[in-house]
DNA sequence: GACTTAGTTGAACGATCAATAAAATACCTC
DNA sequence: GAGGTATTTTATTGATCGTTCAACTAAGTC
């Protein structure tokens, strides 16, 4: 998983692979009958963990469920600072190197995605009384998607937090003119206390 | 240029890049000293072709500066619809790819994400007397490239143009709230005319 | 203690990778 | 047309790619 999200899948050697694991090529290749299938076992797990171990610790955080979703948001933007803005999101990186080539893969990244954006819809829907009635939180979900995997690739290609930071505030500023006129505005650039 | 954006550039041998150019191994080595240099170039000309080949054209059928933007969107949606959503962004495939190992590569995507920002930070600028004075055009045009190549992303996971029509319809609504209440709203699905 | 099964090992395979060097040809100048 | 430079061709390099396989070890069964 940590090398194929840090390189990419073809740029991995399954030699690297073997080394870092303390494996034998062997012994790989009886659990696994090709590289690629370790890949896919690789976007099963993420498919496995993306609620207890992403999203779960930041819902325990946050009661509001706009805090929830831009808290969520706020984990992607450490992974970048921790990276110096050279890590994307896996899933993002893995479907734009190999969603039109091979079929099995495509399939599990949109699974991943559809699970992402399902538990923020499932925020949105929460969040439903403060949103004016026209809004469809599901192509709003996947609005949240769109900008952070943008978002993602800006920051990456400059190097700098900046342009991801800009495209979540431009996206705070747009869910601000979702709300209702009572509801509490989304803050910029600190989660809401 | 057509394998890199097709295959990807690690995904692209020399040994294709010959036999689709009609041209022998000693010759490639003879104008670049390495395969890098020629994604160099490709990116060096990327920069060259973008506003005649890409902007220009649309630029010229439509008056209205948010036309002309959302014109230029249109373009990357021909793309998908052409290609059944398999190749994205030239530009955004290479800086995922390889931004965070090659400096070089990286500041030219950098570079090409900076025109194409420019100019649609001039359109925002024209229409700037029907936006909200609070609208920064900058961040606004930085927005619309994220929530571009957001959309190609998810347009080639899922193989379905749906994802991107619903980020531009997003994005749309969104600049209807920064436009001045006496402006023409963006039309959704179709430019307006 | 004989036999089976599960799992591991590491050398080796053919293919392909980017890159090179030298020979051969085309082009230009005088 | 001779001489020299620019460019192309041909053949090959060593490295690395993913993958295979026969030999081997360890554990369990009867």
């Amino acid at each position: 998983m940590r090398l194929f999200h840090e390189q990419g899948y073809g740029a991995t050697g399954v030699a690297q692979i073997l080394k870092e694991a303390e494996a034998k090529s062997g012994s790989l290749y009886y659990y696994f009958p090709a590289k690629e299938d370790l890949l896919l076992a690789v976007l099963e797990q993420y498919k496995k963990i993306m609620k207890p171990a992403l999203m779960a610790p930041v819902f325990e955080r946050y009661e509001d469920p706009l805090d929830q979703v831009f808290g969520l948001l706020e984990k992607y933007r450490d992974m970048l600072i921790k990276t110096n803005c050279t890590l994307g999101c896996p899933i993002g990186n893995i479907a734009l190197e190999l969603a039109d080539r091979h079929e099995e893969v495509r399939r599990l990244c949109g699974e991943n995605f559809d699970n992402w954006k399902s538990a923020v819809g499932q925020c949105l829907e929460e969040a439903g009384d403060h949103l004016r009635p026209d809004v469809k939180v599901g192509e709003l979900a996947s609005f949240f998607l769109t900008v952070m995997e943008g978002g993602i690739m800006q920051a990456r290609a400059y190097r700098s937090i900046e342009p991801f930071d800009a495209a979540i505030a431009s996206l705070k500023d747009y869910v601000n003119h979702l709300l209702k006129n009572n509801a509490r505005p989304v803050q910029q650039s600190s989660a809401r206390d």
